[in-house]
RNA sequence: CGGGGAGUGGCGCAGUCCGGUAGCGCACGCGCUUUGGGAGCGCGGGGUCGCAGGUUCAAAUCCUGUCUCCCCGACCA
């Protein structure tokens, strides 16, 4: 992307009408936009590293096993009527609305019934069992107070997976493994060393559900990390029965504040139960169906990397989930510069290597800035005087030391 | 929802106490100079002060109502 193209613009001051560094910073770089309180839209740059957490997380929903669907926003009353949570008793945070008919709408804020409902047509038998489903679409949640950038909005987009297992043998085998995927998630995106899957109040279908809850100053929650076990207990569910359940002693456990990216639970059979969604086994017996639910916050991680990984400068994105992997600086406007920019601008670009290419007819000093304040992995300088001397200057975001490498070492540093 | 703070060009702010029809920086346009860490000088365009009502000869400024934003708390299937 040449930046001459791009409508975005970085901004000498942050927004006011924010705290939260996250906010602060994506607004500033021109990640995203602030529609109102709690509500973000995604410009550009914010659009790819929306996606780029987005694909990892359905590569490993993919290798788990999961099939990916894209569920309806609007529902209807009366599946939920079913499973008796309709009730803005019993769901307070829920946004509806009405058909022009007066009928009554749901907007999506999760989707067990849904989903459910919509399998239940095509699940009759064993054989079509165990299933898999997930979406990654917008939530919608009617929160009292939105705070925290895009860590808690009142419209955020969301991974939800959905499992149906026929034993409860199966859905734990099940349950495991998207905990380990979970993982996988949450190393690929750099913060595993700092996430620990956390035992939570469980509701009604098992002692506890599991989150998953990375370490920040800013987190919500307070949690109590077992640093050998590579284990946490949430705050609301440390009691001294629990940890004699787990077998852990307080004085093992660490305080700390975190942000919770995960949570899954398991559902047992209500859902299904209460849609008649059952299947058949191998006896020609009804059986019901255990479900388990399985949720992650793709918006909220975005939020939470920005702010993880950010310095003075500003942003400072790991090259998984970066916008480009290097912030192309072309310095002077010799047409042998020039050229020699364009060239290796399009070399990169074919090979699949994301460039953000500053074209723009600015000083050295606001292309600096805007490749720090940016956080793009690496820093290309192409000027007039490099060209001279036949060297591309290269430099980590993370590192305060330029190299002056030949074309083939650039290139080889950059694995092209 | 309770408490606190704040709404003035696109962004960041001053002006409000002691009413007299709006100012600064950034950004933007033009010109000259400059050109490796957010350039300098000059000229210029842009706001009716969140919204509604009231007081007054006169309201950004005073009064009433209302909307929105931020923070703390409560809440978070």
């Amino acid at each position: 992307m040449r930046l001459s193209q791009l409508f975005t613009k970085t901004s000498k001051t942050i927004p006011a009408d924010e705290t939260a560094r996250n906010a602060q910073l994506l607004i500033q770089a021109g990640f995203i936009h602030k529609e109102m309180a709690g509500v973000y839209s995604y410009l550009p740059l914010g659009k790819r590293v929306l996606d780029n957490i987005e694909q990892i997380v359905r590569e490993e929903m993919n290798a788990l096993g999961g099939i990916e669907v894209q569920l309806s926003i609007l529902q209807p009353k009366d599946i939920w009527e079913k499973t008796d949570r309709w009730d803005d008793d019993k769901v307070d945070n829920w946004f509806k609305t009405k058909l022009k008919n007066g009928t009554e709408l749901g907007i999506s804020l999760t989707n067990e019934e849904p989903l459910t409902n919509a399998l239940g047509g095509f699940i009759n038998s064993y054989k079509d069992l165990p299933a898999y489903v997930y979406q990654i679409h917008s939530k919608f949640r009617n929160e009292l107070r939105a705070k925290s950038g895009l860590m808690r909005g009142r419209e955020f987009l969301m991974k939800d997976l959905y499992s149906f297992c026929r034993t409860q043998e199966e859905h734990n085998a099940f349950y495991e493994n998207a905990a380990l995927a979970y993982m996988k998630v949450y190393d690929r995106l750099g913060i595993g060393d700092t996430t620990y899957r956390t035992y939570a109040s469980g509701g009604i279908f098992s002692k506890f559900s599991d989150e998953f809850q990375t370490l920040s100053d800013v987190g919500e929650d307070t949690i109590y990390v077992h640093e050998d076990k590579r284990v946490a207990v949430n705050k609301e569910v440390f009691t001294d029965e629990v940890l004699s359940d787990l077998g852990f002693k307080r004085e093992e456990l660490i305080e700390k504040r975190a942000v919770e990216v995960g949570n899954i639970f398991s559902l047992g059979t209500k859902y299904a139960d209460a849609l008649n969604v059952y299947y058949t086994d191998e006896q020609g017996e009804r059986q019901s169906i255990i479900m388990g639910c399985y949720g992650l916050g793709i918006s909220r991680l975005m939020g939470l990397l920005a702010e993880h990984f950010a310095d003075d400068k500003g942003l400072v994105w790991p090259e998984a989930v970066a916008p480009a992997k290097v912030y192309l600086v072309r310095l002077g406007d010799d047409e042998a510069t020039v050229k020699q920019a364009d060239e290796l601008y399009n070399r990169l670009t074919a090979a699949g290597v994301g460039v953000l290419y500053d074209d723009r007819d600015l000083r050295a000093g606001a292309k600096f800035a805007d490749a720090d304040l940016t956080g793009i992995p690496y820093r290309v300088v192409i000027s007039d005087k490099t060209r001279v001397a036949g060297v591309y200057e290269l430099k980590a975001r993370g590192s305060e030391d330029s190299q002056q490498l030949n074309q083939a070492e650039l290139l080889k540093t950059l694995d092209v």
